[in-house]
DNA sequence: ATCAGCCATACCGAAACAGCATTGGACGCA
DNA sequence: TGCGTCCAATGCTGTTTCGGTATGGCTGAT
């Protein structure tokens, strides 16, 4: 698991359509369908349903996005709490 | 920044030593150490000072521990609940 | 001087990755 | 029925990433 694997998870589950997610994440539309099995492999459950209209959440996937969206979350306020320690300390 | 990295961290902050931190990851000293200059490149942060005993935290790396703690708890958290999730339906 | 312990770096072969082209299934339309 | 469209999945390939080996630089102890 990894990342990028949970940003485009996120991704895919907003845009119920795996290349419209791909255009979002400026990816194409195979590495992103992989994103999604190789999760769905390591996590050892069904995500999406494929519909013919696109992805539509399984409540496994349900239960995934709400950590996602955590995870991805907490990447972000690291990314800011270490710049604001390290440049309140650099700038003084 | 990966969570492969972000492992790496919490390991060798942990251990305050390159060396150790890689025996307990089952990985040699050369990768993780570049794990560590790859997030400190990402930051733009120094997260670790360099001593001749090994490693000790810098006020950066202890603001980034907080967080990549919960950054892995929170993947620990996801694997146990989709499991969960998809081993209850699938078991019945 | 030699040894031991530490982190950093150079190099190389293997694995992972993204993109392109294509496949295959499901639907709408004529 | 046959064609065009929209979707995700797959085969293939060139490139990038990555970990391991070997080595270097530095310091303290004998």
């Amino acid at each position: 698991m990894s990342l990028t694997h949970i940003q485009s998870f996120v991704a895919v589950a907003e845009e119920c359509n795996v290349g419209r997610a791909a255009r979002r994440l400026h990816l194409t539309q195979p590495p992103l369908s992989r994103h999604i099995q190789a999760l769905e492999d390591e996590l050892g459950a069904r995500l999406f349903e494929r519909t013919r209209g696109g992805m539509r959440l399984l409540p496994a996937g349900e239960a995934f996005l709400q950590h996602a969206r955590r995870i991805l979350a907490e990447v972000d306020a690291a990314l800011l709490t270490v710049r604001d320690v390290a440049g309140s300390r650099a700038g003084g």
